[in-house]
DNA sequence: AAACCCGCCAACCGCACCGAG
DNA sequence: GCTCGGTGCGGTTGGCGGGTT
């Protein structure tokens, strides 16, 4: 037997919201507060709308101090850099914006931010070796811990049918203790990583990472492991306890990667923010020309 | 000018979580 | 410990508007 429905569907009103209604809802909740309780919220308003649907109009377009519009580069930052960390948690991601809502977040990332990344990757698949972000790191980049270079083979054109990333290695043992880096901060992590080849393999279109069907927490957000479409390759993912995020350098098309650790004991969150936007700021991600790479990455992936 | 295509985004839907009883 | 109702979240949908043919 399925959940009871919140609401009386036959008798709510439903799709885009009227400027009366709008006013209503605005000027209830501001006399009277939510009250704790959306479900009762729409009657005691005398509004003909769910429960639901009024805390979310609420939330993402009528609080004070919503911001709509244009997304910064600093923005963009810490978006890409929780994505990378967390996926797509965007309530968490949206906590760390002031005046953007999770909803807003999600729709950027689907139908901007994504693209932007994805024109990211370069168009030779050659093994180039990396350029490393240098401001937030303390080590050269020959720790291969920290940023692998990451070879492609072209999507559909031979049988080649996963992804190689160059063995791990352990980093060297004063690395750790003097790391201010935050993927660093969890030590165990590393020195359990298995110098290894990964392959991950292309199933359905998608590459996948991490264990198949590793998605053991108990939310099913599934953050320690991951499916990547192929057209979003550019995310090298996470195996269980790295991720890795490759893009190309907008002056010269080199590319670089970006990884870390993600351990269950250290939740991405505890990742101090500053940290996070510094090596993202440190890498090329802003000032790509959108136009440029959206050309790029057709020619790559069509 | 009309038809079609496509991107954007507000809103909906269903599921999981959580706390109260 | 279990049930139930409310809430929060993420994925998806569908309407609208602008651009292209």
């Amino acid at each position: 037997m399925g959940r009871a429905p919140c609401c009386d569907k036959a008798s709510v009103k439903k799709g885009p919201w009227a400027p009366e209604e709008d006013t209503m809802l605005k000027e209830y909740i501001e006399k009277h507060g939510t009250g704790g309780n959306w479900i009762a919220l729409p009657q005691k308003a005398g509004l003909k709308r769910c429960g639901k649907s009024c805390r979310l109009r609420w939330l993402n377009y009528l609080r004070p101090n919503i911001k709509h519009g244009d997304f910064s580069d600093e923005e963009d930052r810490i978006i890409c850099s929780l994505y990378v960390n967390i996926g797509s948690r965007w309530s968490i991601i949206a906590a760390q914006l002031p005046g953007r809502t999770d909803n807003d977040i999600k729709n950027y990332w689907n139908t901007k931010l994504k693209k932007k990344l994805m024109g990211l990757i370069p168009l030779s698949h050659q093994r180039k070796q990396p350029s490393f972000p240098s401001s937030s790191l303390q080590n050269p980049p020959s720790h291969q811990l920290y940023g692998e270079y990451c070879t492609y083979s072209p999507i559909g054109t031979s049988s080649f049918t996963g992804v190689e990333l160059e063995p791990y290695t352990l980093p060297p043992s004063n690395y750790a203790s003097t790391s201010s880096n935050p993927f660093y901060q969890n030590q165990d992590s590393m020195t359990s990583l298995s110098p290894m080849k990964y392959y991950y393999p292309i199933k359905d279109n998608m590459l996948m990472f991490g264990s198949e069907g590793s998605c053991s927490s108990s939310d099913g957000s599934c953050t320690q492991g991951m499916e990547i479409k192929q057209e979003e390759i550019g995310y090298q993912g996470y195996n269980n306890d790295n991720f890795m995020l490759c893009y190309s350098n907008s002056n010269d098309g080199e590319k670089s990667c970006v990884g870390g650790c993600y351990s269950q004991s250290l939740t991405p969150l505890d990742y101090d923010l500053e940290d996070i936007k510094q090596l993202i700021s440190s890498t090329s991600f802003n000032n790509v020309d959108e136009n440029k790479t959206e050309e790029k990455g057709f020619y790559y992936y069509y």
